[in-house]
DNA sequence: CTTGACAAACTAATGATATTAGTCTATAAT
DNA sequence: ATTATAGACTAATATCATTAGTTTGTCAAG
């Protein structure tokens, strides 16, 4: 199956993950993952499409884990406790893997907007999280909108925490459960009856 | 005051900018930088501490020119009206300068935790916050924590919205309206008798 | 068991980048 | 005019990504 050192793409991306992870996703050399694999820098390029091709598997591999979380947070749950439990599982993900998860939000559907996979990974964790939603009730766009409003407020929040931007020590937790706690009030004024 | 070529720190600090908004901040290189200067690379290290400097250069600058847009933004107005005000400010701010935001993000704090200049525009930007936020009668802690749910809020609509994550073209704008006007209710609710 | 094909490692080489050290010179102050 | 210096320069080094071409295990077929 393996040859040789026993490389393969799996292996090299889980490395690489760990790094990112730990380093930051922008301290991620080739030469840095190399060493750590006990190999030299160009044999990478038997396994991974060069540096681009790191982030854009770290990408893909961040999307489906943070799918497979969410999901399984709102099992047996429903409304707003599984929505509660969604953001909470998000924003472990983006405590315990900051590199990978970076990975997720940056460019790299800029670069190809036309990568399948990672437009199929994208669109399985969207449909998760509308689902969650349903319960609520709410037309097409208001779910889109709700959507996009659920990811802003964890994303939002996380990515601050992560860099650092909650100067003062103080019930970080609390500020994020209330956080979601005010988004799902308003979700819920708005299955009731829209307002602008 | 200057000689030869005429290059200041401030000059070299706004072809950055331009550059880093352009390309993105990940895509800024000295000699890049140098290029548009039309002077060598080592030239810069006349002018500024390498490329690390330059990138805390950017956030400075950034926090500045974010906390003059927001201060300005909400003259003249109060509650409600000052923070959807402020909110579409930082949206904007983020849309024409996505470059300089993004240093203002990154870690140069988590690299120098004691840069006194950043701390000291951090905490203006802070302070022109809480100030708005002040209408609401909030106890300090439900300020903090206000002011922390807003900015993740409108840090995570933007940010996502920067790195194309609304991928359905619907509708953007009514979307962090809507968002921002839910965190607003939350916050009303919040200010007449808290909940959890 | 031998052998041939191939995947996966390697070496070598190139080009971009950041950074430091040291030099040169135009300009500002004397 | 003279001189000190800020601000430009050249030269050199180290790291990194990437490509080209070579070598060598390993697996499978004969």
């Amino acid at each position: 199956m393996s040859r040789r050192a026993g490389l393969d793409q799996q292996t090299v991306i889980e490395a690489a993950a760990e790094l990112a992870d730990r380093d930051g996703l922008a301290a991620l050399t080739l030469a840095a993952l190399a060493e750590r694999l006990g190999v030299r820098t160009p044999s990478l390029y038997n396994h991974v499409a060069g540096l681009p091709g790191v982030s854009r598997d770290l990408a893909l591999l961040g999307l489906r884990e943070l799918s497979a979380r969410l999901g399984r947070a709102a099992i047996g749950k429903s409304g707003d406790e599984a929505v509660l439990a969604m953001a909470d599982a998000y924003r472990s993900f983006v405590r315990e893997h900051p590199g990978v998860y970076a990975a997720t939000v940056r460019s790299p559907r800029l670069i190809d907007p036309h990568d399948r996979e990672l437009q199929a990974a994208e669109a399985q964790l969207m449909a998760i999280v509308l689902a969650v939603l349903a319960a609520y009730g709410l037309e097409e766009d208001e779910a889109v909108r709700a959507a996009r409003g659920l990811r802003s407020v964890v994303h939002g929040f996380a990515t601050l925490e992560a860099a650092g931007g909650f100067a003062m020590p103080v019930e970080i937790d609390a500020s994020f459960t209330w956080l979601t706690r005010v988004f799902l009030q308003g979700l819920r004024r708005e299955s009731g009856g829209g307002s602008g």
